[in-house]
RNA sequence: GGGCGCGUAGCUUAGCUUGGACAGAGCAUCGGGUUCCUAACCCGAGGGUCGGGGGUUCAAAUCCCCCCGCGCCCGCCA
C-alpha cells in the first residue's frame, strides 16, 4: 500500500525510470509462460514503486493468481523462479502474494547523484506536460489588508504554479482584480468623501490610529468595516454608493477610483512578496466592460436557448436543466436595470482566458463551488465547449468553530501573523546563536517565519478545512517549514566546511553502502516522480510531504554517518550531502519556502 | 430541504484518483542521546472499532448504498 503508483514517470529526469522499466520487462516473460499475457502498460498499473525498504518495486500477484485459479504465493514463487535478472536490479524475490525486487544500488547512486548533481536547480523538473495553462487564484478584492482566511488561495495557487512549471507547463498566473461593485466602491465612497462629513463611527475607528509608515492597505482598510456597517443604516449612504456603482460600471468612476484600489492592492502584494507570491499578470474587471467583451457576453446570454426576461426588465437563464442547487431554477445574469452581475463578468473573462490558454486553472475558496457550477451552465448557454478546471480547497476556520472572517472578532491578518512568526523566529535564532550581526538575525528570523507559514499551509491537502491555530501555524520543528530549511543549512554547513564548497564532487557509488545511504539515496532519486505526481493531481500538499522525508532522512544519516571526519568515504559523502543540498533546495523553491544557507 | 467537501491515535495529518503485505508521519506524553560535521536534530516506548451500519471482493481506510456529525453554499452581492 502507500507508496507511488507507477504511472507517475518523469522520464529521462527521473533516476528510477530505468529500473522500474527493466523490472517491467523482466515481468513479461514469466508472466507469458504462465499463460498471462498483459501489456507492460496493464503490468505497470499494479506495480508499486518504493514499496518498502529494500524492496523498490513490487509486483501484486493476485490478479494474475485469480486468472490462473491458483495461490498468489505459489504463483509470486513460480514467477520469481522464472525471471531472469537483468543488470538493472540486485534481486527480484517472491515475498507472500508479492514479486518484489530491488534496484541495483551502485547504479541507482550513479544515477541518482549524476541527475541531482548534473541538473542543479533542475533536478527533480521535468518535461512531461507542455501546455501553455493559465492559474487564477488570490483574486482577493482590495478592501484593506490580506487576510489569513485568503493566504491559501494564494499559497496554493503560487505553489501549483511552481509545481507545474517543474513539469514543463508554461505557466501564467493571473491576480482577478474586481474593482466594481460595492466594495470597491465603498472605498472610494468614504475616501473621496471630506473628513467632516464622515460618519462619527468611521473617523473614530481611523484617526488616532495612524501609525508612521503603516502600509496603505492598513490606513485605507480601517475605514471599511464601519463604512460598510454604517451602509446597513443610512439610505443616504446607500443611495450614494449605488450611484456610484453605477458611475463606476457605466465606465465613468471618479478619478480617484483605480488609484485607491490600485494603493491598497498595493500594500497587499507586498504581504504576499513577503511570502515569495508574485503574479504575472493583472486583470482588471472594469477593463472587461470597457473593451465590450462583458456586452458580447450580456448579447449572447440573451440569445441562449434558456434565456428569460422577468417582469421588470432583468435576464435570466432558466438553469433547471442544468440541476444548480438552487432554490430558484434561475441565474439571473442582466439586472433590471441593465447592469451586468460578477457570474457574467466572469464569462466574460473566461472568454478572454480561453483564447489564450488551452488550460485554465482557477483556485477558488470552497464558499465558490457553486459560482463554478454557475459559471459551467452560463459557459454551455453560449455555446462555449471549454470549461476552466477548479482546484477547490477549504476554507481556514477558526478553534471556535466558522470561518475566519473580519466578523466576530476572528480576524487574522497576514502582516499580524508573520509579524508574530518573525519574533517568535528571532526568539529562536537568538537562543542559539550569539555570533550573528544584527542584520544576518533579521534576514533569518525573516526567511524563518515566512517559510513556517507557507509550509504550515501548503502542507494539509487543499480539500481537508485548516484550523488556525497560532502554536501550530509558527511551529518550528517536525513537520514544518524550518525542519527542512534547517536540514538545507545542515547540508550547506558540511559543504562548506569540507574546504571544495562549490564541488567538484567525485564519487565511487560503491563507498556509498551504509544502509543509511542508501535509504537516503533512494529518497532522493524519487524528488522528479513526486514533483509529477503533485502536478498531475493538483496536490501541492504532495512536495511538502517529500520535502520533509528527505529532510528527515538526511537527518537520520547526519547522525549515522560521519562525513567531514570520514577516512576513503569523504569524497563519496561530501557528493551525497551535495546532492542532497540540491535535492533539499529544489523542493524548498517548489514550496516557496527560502533556502537557508545557516540558521 | 438541496448541492459540495470533510470525519484516520489526546491534537494535526499521509494514504483514497488506480482496492493488495503489519494504516505511515508530526505534535504532545514517557525514557534515552551533545568532549564529535548546526540538538530547529537523533534513538526508543506507549497510543488506531480508519464516524456508524450494510454490501461488492480472494482482499476494503480506499469502491457502492444507508445513516450520524461538522463546515460551506443555495442574492437583480462579490
Amino acid at each position: 500500500m502507500a507508496a507511488n503508483g507507477a504511472g507517475d514517470a518523469a522520464g529521462d529526469d527521473d533516476p528510477i525510470a530505468p529500473f522500474l522499466s527493466a523490472f517491467l520487462r523482466t515481468l513479461e516473460t514469466p508472466l507469458a509462460e504462465l499463460g498471462i499475457s498483459w501489456s507492460p502498460d496493464a503490468i505497470e498499473a499494479l506495480v508499486e514503486v518504493a514499496a518498502g525498504p529494500e524492496r523498490d518495486f513490487a509486483f501484486p500477484v493476485h490478479r494474475a493468481a485469480a486468472q490462473l485459479r491458483r495461490r498468489p504465493d505459489e504463483v509470486a514463487r513460480e514467477i520469481a523462479g522464472r525471471v531472469t535478472r537483468p543488470p538493472e536490479l540486485a534481486a527480484v524475490v517472491a515475498q507472500g502474494a508479492y514479486v518484489n525486487a530491488t534496484a541495483e544500488s551502485e547504479s541507482l547512486t550513479r544515477r541518482t547523484l549524476d541527475l541531482a548533481l548534473g541538473r542543479g536547480t533542475r533536478y527533480g523538473h521535468s518535461a512531461i506536460a507542455q501546455t501553455p495553462t493559465c492559474i487564477e487564484h488570490t483574486s482577493a478584492n482590495a478592501t484593506g489588508p490580506f487576510h489569513v482566511g485568503r493566504v491559501r488561495n494564494a499559497v496554493i495557487g503560487d505553489t501549483l504554479a511552481r509545481i507545474d512549471r517543474a513539469t514543463g507547463l508554461p505557466v501564467t498566473t493571473q491576480y482577478y482584480m474586481d474593482d466594481m461593485g460595492r466594495q470597491a466602491a465603498l472605498i472610494t465612497w468614504i475616501w473621496t468623501k471630506p473628513r467632516g462629513q464622515w460618519p462619527p463611527s468611521v473617523r473614530s475607528a481611523v484617526e488616532g490610529h495612524e501609525v508612521p509608515g503603516e502600509k496603505p492597505d492598513a490606513v485605507r482598510g480601517r475605514a471599511y468595516p464601519p463604512s460598510s456597517a454604517f451602509l446597513k443604516e443610512s439610505a443616504e449612504a446607500q443611495a450614494e454608493v449605488g450611484a456610484l456603482v453605477q458611475a463606476i460600471e457605466s465606465g465613468h468612476p471618479p478619478p480617484e477610483h483605480r488609484a485607491l484600489v490600485q494603493e491598497i492592492l498595493g500594500g497587499m502584494l507586498a504581504s504576499l512578496a513577503r511570502l515569495g507570491i508574485t503574479f504575472d499578470e493583472f486583470v482588471w474587471e472594469s477593463d472587461l466592460l470597457r473593451d465590450g467583451s462583458v456586452d458580447r457576453v450580456l448579447e449572447r446570454l440573451r440569445a441562449a436557448s434558456h434565456a428569460v426576461q422577468e417582469e421588470n426588465g432583468a435576464w435570466a437563464i432558466d438553469t433547471s436543466s442544468y440541476g444548480l442547487p438552487k432554490e430558484s431554477s434561475r441565474v439571473i445574469f442582466q439586472r433590471g436595470n441593465g447592469t451586468s452581475l460578477y457570474v457574467t463578468r466572469d464569462v466574460a473573462y473566461h472568454l478572454e482566458k480561453f483564447a489564450r490558454f488551452p488550460t485554465v486553472i482557477d483556485v477558488l475558496g470552497q464558499d465558490h463551488q457553486l459560482h463554478a457550477r454557475t459559471l459551467d451552465a452560463l459557459l454551455a448557454e453560449i455555446g462555449e465547449p471549454r470549461r476552466p478546471t477548479y482546484l477547490i480547497y477549504q476554507d481556514i476556520t477558526v478553534p471556535e468553530g466558522g470561518r475566519m472572517s473580519t466578523r466576530g472578532g476572528s480576524a487574522v491578518w497576514l502582516d499580524g501573523l508573520l509579524a508574530e512568526a518573525v519574533e517568535r523566529a528571532r526568539g529562536e535564532v537568538l537562543k542559539r546563536r550569539e555570533d550573528l550581526a544584527d542584520a544576518d538575525v533579521d534576514r533569518i528570523a525573516e526567511a524563518v517565519a515566512t517559510g513556517a507559514v507557507r509550509f504550515h499551509i501548503v502542507r494539509v491537502a487543499v480539500e481537508k478545512p485548516v484550523v488556525f491555530r497560532w502554536d501550530d501555524a509558527l511551529s518550528f520543528e517536525g513537520r514544518s517549514g524550518p525542519f527542512v530549511q534547517y536540514s538545507y543549512a545542515r547540508a550547506s554547513s558540511v559543504l562548506r566546511k569540507s574546504g571544495t564548497p562549490d564541488g567538484p564532487f567525485p564519487y565511487e557509488a560503491a563507498r556509498l553502502a551504509d544502509p543509511e545511504e542508501r535509504a537516503l539515496i533512494r529518497v532522493l532519486a524519487r524528488l522528479p516522480r513526486s514533483v509529477a505526481h503533485a502536478a498531475r493531481n493538483r496536490h501541492p500538499h504532495v512536495v511538502a510531504g517529500y520535502a520533509h522525508e528527505l529532510a528527515d532522512q538526511f537527518n537520520r544519516f547526519y547522525h549515522a554517518v560521519p562525513v567531514l571526519r570520514s577516512g576513503d568515504e569523504r569524497a563519496s559523502r561530501l557528493a551525497l550531502v551535495a546532492a542532497i543540498r540540491q535535492g533539499l533546495g529544489n523542493a524548498l523553491d517548489l514550496l516557496g519556502v527560502p533556502r537557508l544557507e545557516t540558521m
